[in-house]
DNA sequence: TGATAGTATCCGAAAATCGGATAGATCTCG
DNA sequence: CGAGATCTATCCGATTTTCGGATACTATCA
């Protein structure tokens, strides 16, 4: 193997242009050269690559045959020089972002797709957690930014940008008492058992957002929701997990009301402070305010 | 894309290795030349690939992005190589055979299914023809060897080799006036329309093979099939191609007792007269025999 | 702290690569 | 048929690159 890169593209050259003297045109080099690499190519690989009999060299039937794996090697070549463009550029080889798992998946799905499109060189992990968990997997490092959804306000240690909000509302089974009552106050719910989620860190809610003493933990969102259904209690969950089962009539919102606006949450996109935005977590902070706004107008609508 | 091959392989090798100077032993070279190439790659690419900090160089994450595509297109030199080597061993970059139509197509799958297993890099390509259509196209080059049911003897200025036989039978729709009877002769059959296929080059049947004067000449199989079937006529046909219509009722085999043996025709690989073999084609040739052979045992056994 | 193994850089010799010039061949067109 | 245009192969000298070895410096390990 001791042809080289330059020897295959006088070679392609001199089969796209049809001559040698053409090529070395193309090529901007001196025609003795584009005929001695092809020779040397010949000699290297055994192989005839053109006729020379007439005044234009045409292609052997072997020569055809190796074309194609030149051009192969050739194309390989310019992707490589593409790829390492684009990581010059300061694009980074791979993207790692922390997401909350009441974030639907559906607006995650759109967003990654795009990002394929504009970073198709750039890897992609997502790691996934809740309450907490994401600002402290970007302030960690293993994430260069998250998508939180923030107790009260954005995690300590890192900069932040309001991306849009996300409705909770509070459920029950049809059959559970809650779902009898035509007004629910804090006070009403108290006496029932209520279903939160609790970290993978081993850290529950804030005391906000606890109404009674009868509390149970769960990780599992799933799950939360099969106990609910099944009458085990009332929870806050996200509206778009759970507006399929009210309509189908396995939930019923609770119609709570209360002075602060705990069932709204916001939702924020964090990185670390301080850190300059990559162009990755940039372009993702973008597309990630664009889809909410497009899936807001769509919803009001 | 100043980078050459040698580079990528420096890069490929310093990574399998572990360090700069382990690669110059696998590659034979000197130590600082893996490392100026390395350098150079990187000045070239835009891109740190190693970190130095420590003894051993390390992979940068943009350098392990790159190393794939310096794998791939070290893979595709490599197969440029391999592709050569075969061409200059004298294997051709295509074979063209010219197949007789009568010969079973599952044979024929079988022995591409070889070829290309044994030539992975050899094009093929298939001319089917009846009667003497096959030699023709062998003289006239357009095919280097061919597999031919000659009438009589084969075709001339063809050198060839007996492969097997291949019987024929005579056969006739069950409703036809011929299936009545216990012994068919030559001039019980006379009278009866007789169908049998024509060259498309417009040359029918020798005369050896007509057996009276009410002839229809048919291009396609097929076709002559179906007529046979609804009583239009009998004819003679290769076994393989109506003993699942025998079995079925579809057709009857005719009890015909003749002299000579015209009813099993000769398999003949043909090829230009005095021409050397080639590797493809004496492969061919070779697999044809052990086919026929084979599938000669299983029906007898 | 010394021994070991590794990297980067420098250096002179050797090899290749470069563009230009030239001779021979082929095709086109009058 | 012949002149002109265009092409390929080869040679040439100047330039550049490549080559292995030597050396200085660093990290790691015992």
């Amino acid at each position: 193997m001791g042809f080289s890169i330059e020897y295959l593209e006088a070679f392609t050259a001199a089969v796209e242009t049809g001559s040698f003297s053409a090529a070395a045109r193309r090529l901007g080099k001196a025609q003795s050269r584009i005929s001695t690499a092809i020779a040397n190519l010949e000699i290297d690989l055994g192989v005839e690559l053109f006729h020379r009999s007439g005044r234009y060299p045409t292609l052997t039937p072997q020569g055809e045959h190796l074309l194609r794996e030149a051009r192969e090697i050739l194309s390989r070549c310019r992707a490589l020089s593409n790829h390492a463009d684009i990581l010059a550029g300061g694009v980074p080889p791979t993207a790692c972002i922390a997401v909350d798992e009441l974030i639907p998946s559906s607006m995650l799905a759109e967003l990654l797709e795009g990002f394929a499109e504009t970073f198709p060189h750039t890897d992609v992990e997502i790691i996934t957690g809740v309450m907490g968990d994401v600002g402290k997997i970007v302030i960690s490092g293993r994430a260069e930014a998250g998508i939180e959804i923030p107790i009260g306000s954005p995690s300590k240690g890192c900069d932040w940008r309001l991306l849009g909000r996300m409705d909770f509302c509070v459920v029950a089974a049809p059959h559970h008492p809650l779902a009898a009552l035509k007004r629910v106050t804090p006070e009403k719910l108290a006496p029932h058992r209520q279903l939160v989620t609790i970290s993978n860190r081993g850290e529950g809610e804030p005391d906000a957002y606890l109404f009674g003493t009868r509390i149970w933990h769960c990780q599992s969102g799933p799950l939360i929701k099969e106990l609910i259904q099944r009458g085990q209690g009332w929870g806050s969950l996200p509206r778009h997990q759970v507006s399929d089962d009210i309509q189908a009539g396995r939930l019923v919102e609770l119609p709570l009301t209360v002075a602060g606006g705990y069932f709204q949450a916001d939702i924020c996109f964090v990185w670390e402070k301080g850190r300059p935005l990559l162009p990755t977590t940039e372009w993702l902070a973008e597309a990630l305010t664009a889809i909410l706004k497009a899936s807001h107008t769509k919803k009001t609508t």
